[in-house]
DNA sequence: TTGGAAGTGTACCTTTTGATACACACATTT
DNA sequence: AAATGTGTGTATCAAAAGGTACACTTCCAA
């Protein structure tokens, strides 16, 4: 697909002109539907998607169970690609588009090269490694110390500040889905949040009172 | 301390002559005792300390439970540290020596500028981040998906695959400190490995038959 | 040599989480 | 309206993990 004039009025984090013109002499743009899957577990990754509008979630599976790891925004690029730039690697989640999202992608081989050419993508590097790494970190002390029905309001808590609105649009399963345990757990836990008024219910969302 | 002639044949990452002479104007070494702790949660950080020899433990703490994050041997260094170096960061894990260790220690700004300039370090900079990072994820998955005694089984295996023998000198509570569990579960889960046939039992270590 | 610290074994009980099953409500499509 | 799929509530049972308590051993230092 042509690659638009505007599309640095979108991605503003590249500044050089002759990163831009790499990046649009090289570069691709795709479009994916809502639910297709971009990444899965276990393939070989030797692209960079940077998602332009959309969303991506990236999960990892257990048999009957998943679990979060992280949302790809606009100008964000995924974890797994990145790390793939480097050293030969073979992705370890899935990669999946919840709206339908329109993503630059770029070869793998071209990462190194400008980092060390464009101090503005240098910068876009490091930051989604930093900014991951810490994600992970968090979600990682979490799991390990917190009971789920904490890690429930955490949820909600960071949705509404991230959102702007208490109005959770989530059905019990993915919610389930997002924090890696099962349907009936959540709904156990719900509806004990509701006796304390801290949510009330409704089919297919949450309405969170703090 | 004086910066000895021969750091360089031990931290033979830096190939650079140029990058060599800054390490030796800038940094300093210091040597930290068996138990030391270099890094507090909370922590402000402006430096990068890089192992010369021995081997430091991160850590995060909840009440009364630890749970291991990573070591850090000879020629690497500390994720906390490292992502302190590109923006403002408190540390939200503890550092401790683990045997007596000498550790070159640099300040934070030059990390960034280095970066630019010399590929060698570039590259172990990118390394770190990626290697640290996967590490985590792993981490993140079997904390989130594996039962205790699993995740026991695979410290065990990690642990003879990395040291080359199968005798773990390891105390119950240690052991449930890296896992992030109580000392009772450990010798509940151990005792029943032992009628397994899976390991041998002596005050301070296990010997893994596998 | 003795007293305390650290390490281990284990019993008992509680809480948390998970698995399975089933009823019913709501929504969408035919 | 009937059929179908999705979402929710909840009961029952089982397994995993944690908390507390205490006895006993081994080690080490005063």
């Amino acid at each position: 697909m042509e690659l638009p004039i505007d599309l640095f009025e979108k991605l503003n984090s590249f500044s050089e002109p002759e990163l831009q013109k790499e990046i649009l002499k090289n570069g691709k743009i795709i479009k994916a539907s809502k639910g297709d899957i971009l990444i899965r577990e276990g393939q070989y990754l030797n692209f960079l998607p940077i998602v332009i509008h959309g969303l991506l979630r990236v999960y990892q599976e257990n048999e009957d169970r998943e679990i979060l790891l992280y949302y790809v925004g606009p100008k964000q690029t995924c974890m797994m690609s990145l790390s793939a730039a480097y050293f030969d690697y073979y992705s370890t989640a899935n990669g999946i588009a919840m709206e339908p999202s329109e993503i630059l992608v770029l070869p793998s081989h071209l990462i190194a090269e400008w980092q060390l050419k464009y101090p503005s993508w240098n910068k876009f590097i490091l930051r989604t490694f930093k900014s991951r790494y810490d994600e992970l970190l968090n979600a990682f002390g979490n799991v390990a110390f917190k009971p789920i029905n904490l890690r429930v309001k955490e949820y909600f808590s960071d949705y509404v500040k991230n959102h702007g609105t208490s109005k959770i649009p989530i059905s019990h399963q993915i919610l389930a889905n997002e924090l890696g345990t099962t349907r009936v757990v959540i709904s156990r836990i719900l509806k004990q949040f509701e006796k304390d008024n801290l949510i009330k219910l409704s089919r297919g969302s949450i309405e969170y009172q703090a």
